[in-house]
DNA sequence: GTGGTCTAGACCACC
DNA sequence: GTGGTCTAGACCACA
C-alpha cells in the first residue's frame, strides 16, 4: 500500500497518515492481520519524524483499528462485529456539520445521497458490498 | 437563533461558531437576508473576544455564506443557485475520510445511507425537502 | 446618468460614488459644465447619508474634477489641458501594484496590453479616441 | 529581498506587505519554492506585530500566491499555468476605475499604453518577457 | 452605531 | 523551531 503526505495541507501529517491507513483498510488494500511498516521504516520512507508516525499508530490503536505489538509492530485488527453505538455516534458527530454545509451550498437530498454512494464505491471499489 | 460554544472542545471556537451558523441556515432558523448580531454583540453574548467572532464571520463571508452590509453588519446570503463544482468538491474531500472511517468501523452501505438521511432530516426538520 | 451603489462592497460608498462619477466623465456621459444632482437629491435617490455624498463631491473637487458652486451645486470641470506630472504620478502609483499582481497571476505583457485596450474602449465607448 | 513599510501611509501595513511580496515575485527577486522569513522574524525585522504579518501571509495563501509548508513556513508558489478567468476578472475590476481616472485626467490612449509598458519593465526588469 | 486595523502578550499543536 | 488560536484593549474609517 502506498502512503504519501502533503506537507502543504492544512490537516496535520499524523492525521493524513491515519486517514490513509483507514482508507487502506476500508478499500481492502490492507487486510486484517496484515502488518504495517515499522515506525522507523515509515518515517524514513515519508521523510517525517518518528514521533509523527508513532502518534498516528497510537491513535489508531486507541480507536481499535490497529494492534501494536512489541515484536510484530502495528497489525491491522479484524472487525469485531457491527459498529458500536459509540463509533456510530462519533461518525454522526463528524458528519453533521459537513452535511449542514452541503445543504447551505444548495445540495439537494438526492445530490447528497449520490455523493455518499459515489464515495462509498470509490473507497471500497466494490468490496464490502 | 441560539448559539453556544464549548470552551473545552478540541475544535476552535471560531469553527464552532461557523458550524452553528451554517447549521442555522441549513435548518431554516436563519433566513436569507436575516441579520446576525454585530461582532461586539455576539462576542459579549458568548463571552469570547470580538476577534474570534470576526474571524468566523470573515471566513463565512469568504465562503459566500454571509455578506457584510456596510449599514447592517453581517447578513445571511441568498442561495445563488445550485452548488458550484468547487463547493461540491470541498464537501467531497471532507466527506471521504469520514466515510472510510465509518466503513472501517463496520458500518454497511445501508447504515451509512440511513445515517445520512437521519441527519438530513434532523438538520432541516423537513424544510429544504 | 445612472448611479448606483453596492452596500455589500468592500470599497466605501463615497469611493464608489467617486468612481462612478469619474467613469461618467470618462465615458462622455457627463460633459464639462454639466450639473450633478444636489447633495440632498443624490442622497435621497441612493438612500445614503448626506455626509457620504458630500465627502465624494468634495474629494472630486480637491482632485480638480468638479467645481462646487454654492448656487449651482457640483459642476463638471473642463479639461485644463494635458495631465500634470502629479496626476500621472498618482495613476502610476495606483497602477503599479495591480500590474505586479497581474504578472504574478501569469498574465503576459500582451494580455495586459489587451486588457488595458479593452477597458479603454469599454470606458470611452469610442469617444476620446 | 528587502521589504519596508510606511507607517504613515493610508494603505494598511498588511496590504503594503502583500504588495511588496507580490512585487518581489513579479520582479523575479522571489522565486517559486523560495522561503519567506517566518512570521516572527518578519515581524521583528519590520517592527510590527506578528498578527499583521500573519494576515498578509494568509491572504496571499488564499490568493494562491503562497503556500504554507508545515516544516518550512511560507513558500512562494510556482505558477500554475495561465491566469484563471477569475484572476483576470479581479485584475479587470481593479484596473477599470484607475483607467477611468486616467482618462478623466486627460491621458490619451497612447499615454496609458506607454505608462503600462513602462511599469511592466520597471517591475520585471526584463524578466518574464 | 458598525467593522477594520494594529498592538502586546499568552498558550497550544505540530514537527 | 513553525504557525494557529485566543485574549484584552486601543484607534480609526465609514455611515
Amino acid at each position: 500500500m502506498l502512503i504519501s503526505v502533503d506537507f502543504n495541507s492544512e490537516t496535520p501529517i499524523y492525521e493524513q497518515l491515519k486517514e490513509q491507513i483507514v482508507m487502506g483498510i476500508a478499500s481492502g488494500a490492507l487486510k486484517p492481520g496484515e502488518q504495517l511498516p515499522s515506525i522507523r521504516q515509515m518515517a524514513e520512507d515519508l521523510g517525517v519524524n518518528l514521533h509523527t508516525i508513532n502518534k498516528a499508530y497510537n491513535q489508531l490503536k486507541a480507536d481499535g483499528i490497529l494492534t501494536v505489538d512489541r515484536r510484530k509492530g502495528a497489525v491491522v485488527n479484524a472487525l469485531t462485529g457491527p459498529a458500536t453505538l459509540q463509533q456510530k455516534d462519533e461518525i454522526r458527530k463528524k458528519l453533521k456539520p459537513i452535511l449542514a454545509r452541503a445543504i447551505c451550498f444548495g445540495l439537494s437530498k438526492n445530490e447528497i445521497e449520490d455523493l455518499c454512494n459515489d464515495l462509498y464505491h470509490e473507497i471500497t471499489g466494490g468490496n464490502h458490498e
